[in-house]
DNA sequence: TTAAAGTTTCAGTAATTTCTGAAACTTTGG
DNA sequence: CCAAAGTTTCAGAAATTACTGAAACTTTAA
């Protein structure tokens, strides 16, 4: 493999447990990622010198977090796995899946602890953060619920207007406004 | 401490290293958040039962990211940690701070890897893949360096509209359009 | 029904990460 | 300058997480 090639694949593993996994299935990842075509978990196995059975849990993992495919060619029954789509769509999904570990645990936790009554000032403030908490959880679950809504083109459109956006708010509330004063 | 306080404490601790931490650190971290007045390490140390060795690094972890800082109470010379601001701008830290440990590294080595000339079919279809990847990171450490410049009000109200900032955009286009028809 | 091709599981081992606690260090009031 | 109060460091131990490889399982073509 070309060399350029091969450090970004090693790359992805570095990064791996950063990104939610482990080195393993980051490196697996980014091969098959940059794959032109679809893989069998041999060839896997042999590219990055890891046991078919890392390998078989890897390719568990990764279709559990909806990055990876499979894919049959005809008159052969070996499985091949490619990306489960293009990169937007797989950022898209780690971006949820994530969510899924990171924040939703830590809600459904809140919504609990907060239908408490506070006994003193202590549990009072304490209670106080977590909804300050809850709220901004649940703001962003709202949102990250709406983000695939959008597709691509208009995500990225959002996304390259950056703090631009509070001005077309603005225009909207100043626009809504000269038309209820009317 | 109450029960309750407690479960979200341990909580904290078991989210931990989902959010980039460990245990401990997360522990602390929930700790130091819901704690009505600023705590010594020596008090972290008792609450959670952790090493005084321990706290100390904690401390210094919580410090790199940016989540709690030091006061000093007159007349007393310990140190007293509290969260370093609200809880929108806790989580905009945290957001930053993964960023940086999660995506930069990556942009930087794709930065570098794309400037190679593909030597083959293979080669060109892993080029390809490696820029969209790069383009999508570029657009999204763009985003997130200029999120912190609208201010939580702002965020919330966008945070809130999800999806429907699409007809907002669509809506800021129809007038600049009509604006440039005139 | 069988054997070949392929996949998954899991007990044991290896690698990594985290934690402790004692020693070294720093700061400050007197 | 000293001693007391406080903090940091870090080598080794403990806990956790990841990996291997062989055995068990599944699927399919003949």
């Amino acid at each position: 493999m070309n060399s350029k090639l091969e450090a970004f694949v090693m790359h992805c593993g570095e990064m791996g447990s950063r990104w939610g996994f482990n080195r393993t299935i980051g490196q697996m990842c980014g091969l098959i990622l940059i794959s032109k075509n679809p893989l069998t978990a041999n060839e896997i196995s042999d590219a990055l010198n890891i046991s078919r059975g890392n390998v078989s849990m890897g390719i568990k993992e990764l279709q559990a977090w909806r990055l990876i495919q499979v894919q049959h060619i005809p008159g052969d029954r070996k499985e091949y796995y490619a990306p489960a789509g293009d990169i937007w769509t797989l950022a898209l999904r780690v971006f949820e899946e994530r969510r899924k570990r990171e924040v939703d645990p830590t809600l459904s936790l809140l919504r609990d602890n907060l239908l408490t009554e506070p006994g003193n000032d202590a549990e009072e403030y304490a209670l106080q953060q977590m909804q300050q908490i809850h709220d901004l959880l649940e703001t962003i679950t709202h949102w990250a619920a709406e983000l695939p809504k959008m597709g691509p083109e208009k995500l990225n459109t959002l996304m390259r207007l950056g703090a631009g956006v509070g001005k077309v708010l603005d225009m909207k509330d100043k626009f809504l406004n000269s038309g209820t004063e009317k």
